[in-house]
DNA sequence: CTAGGGTTAG
């Protein structure tokens, strides 16, 4: 009868196949209950059946009792879990020390205090002291709650302490950022586990001491501990976040052997260690090598592409992805649109942007920030503005995104005010808010202004003005003439000038004619990026329109020497959602007679504009 | 029949 049991459910029964086994059951053989009950507990698909039967068996023992909590305990059904406890309790049923644990994890996973102050109360009442299960389970549920305190106590309860309780406080110190606190356990805990390196190596990976993480790998592995899943997981991270992909490889390594066996997880790490590298081919090669995908996956392999400047590949895998029925989620939603914002293209910031409004994820900060930041950079700053009066909720980012879209668009005074709202509702702005402001000043010419944001950075709000901001200084500069102060401001900045600043001041030089700072500057360029063509030929285009034919001459003929190549840039135009670029000379378009005709004709339309404006001056 | 650590983002 058992062994026909057992064959008939793996079967997959139909629900009113169960119910007629289940009635037969009860019929002829009552007590093979528990059994079918077990099985029924052995897979998802059955388990909500099981629980139908667990309510009508009469007087349930602890031990089927126990069975069917940790079965949905284990399958993460918690608030049945909870449920199942509680029918349970009502009936005034024998609770044991194994019932616990389950219901424990079931409080904490749903965040449910009072049940959880509850359920500590019954182990008080029922005189559980010291049972290592118990007081484990307490103190990861207090861990989960963000309640170090009650965790130590619970912790302190138990007197012969295996690894498990040790792991599960150190990470909740890990939470709490006492690292101190964290590293104390470690050291002083009797016995550690390959889990016990796990969280202390990701403790130090969340306050950001990336070396004292690699340190300890480094011990782990001298200590002859097996390092597992987690542990290659938890590096891989640590490798992408420094950029290490020489260690990364090495980590890799680690698991090559069972390679196709590793996770999704895994898997996913490896793709996001190499994205961060910037190494994306080698990123986009492990991905086809996988045999399943989730949105993670996908989402990681877009961001990816997103990340390293490679926006059309990134749409294209978006496009695959959702040709394979994976629903993106948030943070896929986030890479497609910075995919789209780095296009600048108003066809696809439409199209996208539509879609994503679509998908009704109105109340998501990040998605909204994002659509916004894509809008304002591809040039519709209304819909960017009408998107962030939408919000319900607005962080630093959505005011940052949308300061620097009002800036980037030439709505200098609108960021500036927009700025000052920021500041009535008491939000605090960080050093992305003044790279937007001072790029407000510069595109209106706002140089006092400028520089009072600039300074108001240290003495008001408590930033240190990076490199960047210093760069806007000296274009705030640059564009209004005063290519003097300019270079007044770079020798008295803090930190060393890099290339983009001497490059500002080089293309200033060549607009105000200064050929003294141009030679400064162009040999400062020349150590940072002696690759870069651009710096030879624009020091060499401004000698030559100086006069100074001899200096210009020796910059190509250096340029030359150094074999430096110069890259061919394009000019392109987007049209009915088709990209057609366009080479200096070129002539390879069908129609490239009526396009240089076209050209010819708006340059003789702009000079009649302009001696209009000049007629209207005078 | 009981417990812990990890991946994607503006």
């Amino acid at each position: 009868m058992e062994q026909r049991l057992i064959s008939l459910l793996q079967s997959s029964p139909r629900l009113d196949q169960l119910k007629q086994i289940h009635a037969l059951i009860s019929r002829t053989c009552p007590n093979l209950t528990p059994i079918f009950l077990k099985l029924l507990l052995n897979q998802p698909a059955t388990i909500r059946y099981a629980r139908q039967v667990f309510f009508t068996v009469p007087s349930p023992d602890s031990l089927i009792s126990n069975s069917v909590l940790s079965a949905h305990s284990k399958l993460s059904l918690h608030r049945e879990a909870l449920e199942i406890f509680h029918h349970w309790h009502r009936r005034g049923a024998q609770i044991t020390s194994f019932s616990i644990p389950s219901v424990l994890k079931a409080c904490a996973s749903l965040a449910a205090l009072d049940a959880g102050k509850q359920v500590h109360s019954i182990v008080l009442q029922l005189g559980f002291f010291s049972n290592v299960f118990i007081h484990t389970a307490l103190v990861d549920y207090y861990v989960k709650n963000n309640d170090v305190c009650s965790a130590q106590k619970a912790f302190d309860e138990i007197v012969d302490k295996d690894p498990v309780p040790y792991n599960c406080l150190i990470f909740g110190y890990s939470k709490s950022s006492d690292v101190v606190q964290a590293r104390h356990l470690f050291d002083t805990m009797p016995q550690r586990t390959a889990s016990s390196w796990n969280t202390i190596i990701a403790c130090y990976a969340h306050q950001g001491d990336f070396n004292e993480a690699l340190t300890l790998f480094e011990r782990m592995l001298e200590e002859g501990f097996q390092p597992n899943e987690i542990t290659i997981v938890v590096l891989l991270s640590i490798c992408a976040k420094v950029s290490d992909l020489e260690t990364g490889l090495k980590v890799k390594k680690l698991i090559d052997g069972h390679h196709s066996r590793s996770s999704l997880i895994v898997r996913t790490a490896i793709i996001e260690m190499y994205v961060k590298c910037g190494a994306v081919d080698e990123a986009r090669l492990e991905f086809n090598q996988m045999d399943r995908r989730d949105v993670v996956a996908w989402s990681a392999m877009i961001a990816g592409y997103a990340q390293n400047g490679r926006s059309n590949e990134a749409l294209e895998l978006f496009k695959k992805m959702q040709s394979e029925c994976c629903e993106p989620n948030e943070v896929t939603l986030v890479s497609v649109l910075s995919a789209c914002s780095q296009l600048g293209s108003t066809d696809v910031a439409e199209r996208i942007g539509t879609y994503v409004e679509s998908l009704g994820f109105t109340s998501s900060v990040y998605v909204n920030s994002a659509l916004l930041d894509m809008y304002a950079k591809c040039g519709n700053i209304q819909k960017a503005r009408r998107i962030f009066d939408e919000m319900s909720q607005r962080d630093i980012i959505s005011w940052n995104s949308m300061i620097g879209g009002l800036a980037y668009n030439g709505f200098a005074e609108d960021a500036v005010s927009l700025y000052h709202e920021m500041i009535q509702e008491s939000l605090k702005p960080n050093d992305i808010t003044f790279v937007g402001l001072l790029t407000a000043c510069t595109h209106a010419g706002l140089v006092d202004l400028g520089l009072k944001f600039f300074h108001s950075m240290r003495s008001e709000h408590h930033t240190v003005p990076k490199i960047e901001h210093c760069a806007c200084i000296v274009d705030l500069f640059c564009r209004s003439g005063r290519v003097d102060d300019a270079y007044r401001f770079i020798l008295e900045m803090e930190m060393k000038p890099n290339v983009v600043i001497w490059g500002t001041l080089l293309s200033a030089c060549r607009i105000h004619s200064n050929i003294e700072l141009a030679k400064i500057s162009v040999a400062r360029l020349l150590e940072l990026e002696p690759e870069n063509s651009s710096n030879y030929v624009l020091f060499s285009n401004l000698c030559a329109e100086a006069g100074q034919w001899e200096e210009a001459r020796s910059m190509r003929k250096l340029m030359k020497s150094k074999d430096v190549q110069k890259l061919a840039a394009y000019s392109w135009i987007e049209l009915n959602g088709r990209l057609n670029k366009f080479l200096v000379g070129d002539r390879s378009h069908v129609r490239c007679d009526e396009i240089y005709d076209t050209v010819d004709e708006l340059n003789l339309q702009l000079k009649g504009v302009h001696e209009f404006y000049l007629e209207e001056s005078i």
